[in-house]
RNA sequence: GUGAGCGUGGCCAAGCGGUAAGGCACCUGACUGUGGCUCAGGAAAUCGAGGGUUCGAAUCCCUUCGCUCACCCCA
């Protein structure tokens, strides 16, 4: 085998097509309900606007991105990430004139440069949501109860939803500080990752999931954000869980979450599967009241969260949440003996397609083992035969595949015949 | 970027130093115009690639590429 897959990339065969088409017509049903129109922006985007907006210390911009020159020597990046475009294109669309907040959902491609492993890919897709120009606790609420009701209406059992305040930038620099003092005299006891953080993005270390040093230790006992919010972080945070639960959303908080990209403000959430998994997290998101600004706008709040539909799909597979497959392809197949009847065969089967019937014609040539045979695998619900003393008579054999029936039949009622089920 | 496991026809898979089983799928045929079962036959593998050891290697050694899983990070 000469060429392959690219690596981390995967190809969508007709058989994978149920889950696919299952997902996102969950997916598009939600964000119907909820009034997220649907927006589409362009697989790739000037370097520039994910390290403006992504954060040019963030792994995804630093090391994670397919950049390269295009023909004109400018730097291009294929979209690591949904937001920064969708804020690009409000502001692109001047859509500040709009009623707020803005509400809009996308499918789209995601392109990261990682190693690949189960439930991690170079080219994964995504389902997006974002809701910008309102920075009211209630869309957070939404934004969540979405996502909520998307990966439940999927069928996944067991999921948990676990949430988080980062705190806006007249808080989180408190804590820092007060995260460093607290690491400070026991870093030698910390990875060399987390002694790196700890210069770079302090706030990260709270993730580090590594037992051989003694960073689990140091995350427990560190000091929690939630306990340095200034007062409006603190009544926003309060106000969202107070929301979440008149939306019997169970929730948990987990003063570690952080999330890896660097414009995220206050609010930020996880949805996980039950399975232990390491790639679980399924859907992620956050408020991001600084990014328009960031990127050149005037200060406007907004929240979204991104999800993996091939994560997803993995997990609707492994809980059997919804056994699909393609079910019968096709409702007849056209079989043929001779070089009269083949015509004739040729000319019934684009008939029968145009009368909305999925039909297949069988290779005229073979012989009618060969054809039912065919008709046969393909799980054909009729076949139709035609013969020399069909052509010559103006009928068709039709056959039903269930009851093996059998009835000759003028070729105009072919159509008809093949619609009763 | 780090670590581990694995690479035999389209798919699954035996063989582990003597020169490539088997199964699925595909194609053909079984008194020649009828499927799904059965039977017979066929096509399909430079045993991931390169080098080495050996009279002889898919089988041993080295290198390399690829895949998978985990770490990292994230959806």
């Amino acid at each position: 085998m000469q060429f392959r897959l690219p690596r981390g990339t995967q190809d969508r065969l007709p058989e994978d097509q149920p889950y696919w088409e299952y997902v996102t017509s969950v997916a598009r049903e939600q964000a119907r309900l909820f009034g997220y129109g649907q927006i589409d922006t362009p697989v790739f985007e000037h370097a520039g606007l994910f390290q403006r907006g992504v954060g040019e210390g963030t792994d995804i911009v630093e090391k994670e991105t397919y950049t390269f020159p295009d023909r004109s020597g400018e730097d291009v990046t294929l979209r690591p990430e949904g937001t920064a475009p969708v804020c690009r294109a409000y502001l692109e669309h001047g859509m500040h004139t709009r009623p707020q907040p803005v509400r809009m959902h996308y499918f789209c491609p995601i392109f990261r440069y990682e190693r690949p492993q189960a439930g991690r890919l170079r080219q994964h897709h995504q389902f997006g949501v974002e809701a910008i120009g309102d920075g009211d606790p209630s869309v957070d609420a939404e934004v969540i109860d979405l996502g909520w009701r998307f990966t439940t209406a999927l069928g996944l059992q067991g999921l948990s939803l676990a949430i988080n305040s980062i705190g806006d930038p007249s808080c989180r620099p408190q804590y820092l500080a007060a995260l460093k003092d607290y690491y400070a005299p026991r870093l030698g006891e910390a990875c060399p990752d987390c002694r790196m953080r700890y210069e770079r993005n302090p706030l990260r270390m709270l993730d580090c999931k590594r037992t051989d040093f003694a960073c689990q230790d140091l995350v427990a006992e560190a000091p929690r954000i939630t306990d340095f919010l200034c007062a409006d972080c603190d009544v926003h945070f309060a106000t969202l869980r107070r929301y979440l639960e008149a939306l019997d959303i169970p929730f948990f908080i987990n003063p570690t979450l952080v999330r890896g990209l660097d414009y995220y403000t206050r609010t930020v959430f996880e949805i996980l599967p039950p399975e232990e998994g390491a790639q679980s997290v399924v859907l992620g998101g956050g408020r991001y009241d600084g990014l328009i600004e960031q990127l050149g706008g005037r200060p406007t709040p907004g929240i979204g969260f991104g999800s993996g539909l091939e994560r997803l799909i993995l997990n609707v597979k492994r809980q059997e949440a919804a056994a699909l497959s393609d079910g019968a392809p096709v409702d007849a197949v056209v079989v043929s003996l001779g070089e009269a009847a083949a015509s004739v065969a040729v000319r019934l089967a684009s008939d029968l397609r145009q009368a909305g019937h999925r039909a297949v014609l069988a290779q005229p040539g073979r012989s009618l083992r060969g054809q039912m045979r065919h008709a046969s695998a393909l799980n054909a619900r009729y076949t139709l035969v035609l013969g020399d003393a069909e052509v010559a008579a103006g009928t068709v054999q039709v056959k039903s595949m269930d009851t093996g029936e059998q009835r000759e039949a003028p070729l105009a009622e072919a159509a008809s015949l093949v619609s009763r089920a």
